[in-house]
DNA sequence: CCTTGCCTTGACGCCGACGTCAGGGAATAC
DNA sequence: GTATTCCCTGACGTCGGCGTCAAGGCAAGG
């Protein structure tokens, strides 16, 4: 198949195929006149980048597991270096989640204790007033 | 205080205090020799910034605190716009939070089955050949 | 022959928050 | 005078993953 229709089967467009393509992801043959010929197996290695992709891996963290398919194995997460990507964006997540909920935590505390200043000030108490003239 | 002063004491550099004016957040007094000049309240307002920048926020959203602070209020989360930003910054943590949650259940669960079919390989199964010729 | 639709390569654009360099002025110490 | 250390503006570089445009080649239908 060409190109534009390995584009469409995998979801995904011309543009990135050639990028993948230029970072070494993807190898394509030629026909006669120039163009890209690609077959069912590089349709699995583009949809093993993207379901990575979606994963929040990036493009040189998928590499594993294509040279993994490109060597013949029917997953490419059968190999141990892509397990080892596995286990670090693993932990990597476990991180990113811990620092992410205690932002959460300490952005609903500044919002209660802001909420709680608002509503202490507007029954009643002096009102703010400018003191950077303007 | 002149701008390196305020880079050190604000822990970050001038460029960035350059860049944050450009980004109209930073209003400089400037001195009969050009050079930029600031006091407390500035300081106040990039230490503001820069709190809000180490939660994830990013510029524009600093801006309602910005202005909240430059309106003359002790606070910049003492105005309803920085509260809305606080609500809506919330809701996106959470979201964010619950997708990466979701994203480390798969990638555990792909990385316990990659596991498990590694072992039940070794021990004396099919060794996996390459299937495409190199 | 002409159009349409696919394909080719090359190259610039984008986003955010700056880093870094170029080329020069200003203030202070010696 | 000169060396140092601030300061100024302007502008290009960075990173990732492409989008988008330019200019042209190739194949098929009418």
């Amino acid at each position: 198949m060409r190109i534009g229709e390995l584009a469409e089967r995998a979801g995904t467009t011309t543009r990135t195929l050639r990028y993948y393509e230029s970072r070494g992801l993807l190898h394509a043959r030629r026909a006669e006149n120039g163009y890209r010929t690609y077959d069912e197996g590089d349709l699995r290695l583009v949809q093993q980048i993207r379901t990575l992709q979606d994963f929040g891996f990036d493009l040189e963290e998928t590499r594993p597991f294509v040279d993994c398919l490109r060597a013949g194995h029917p997953a490419g997460d059968a190999c141990p270096a892509s397990l080892a990507v596995y286990r670090r964006k693993l932990g990597e997540l476990d991180v990113l989640i811990e620092k992410l909920r205690v932002v959460r935590t300490e952005v609903g505390a500044q919002l209660a204790r802001a909420e709680l200043e608002a509503s202490a000030e507007l029954p009643g108490g002096p009102e703010p007033r400018c003191e950077l003239g303007g």
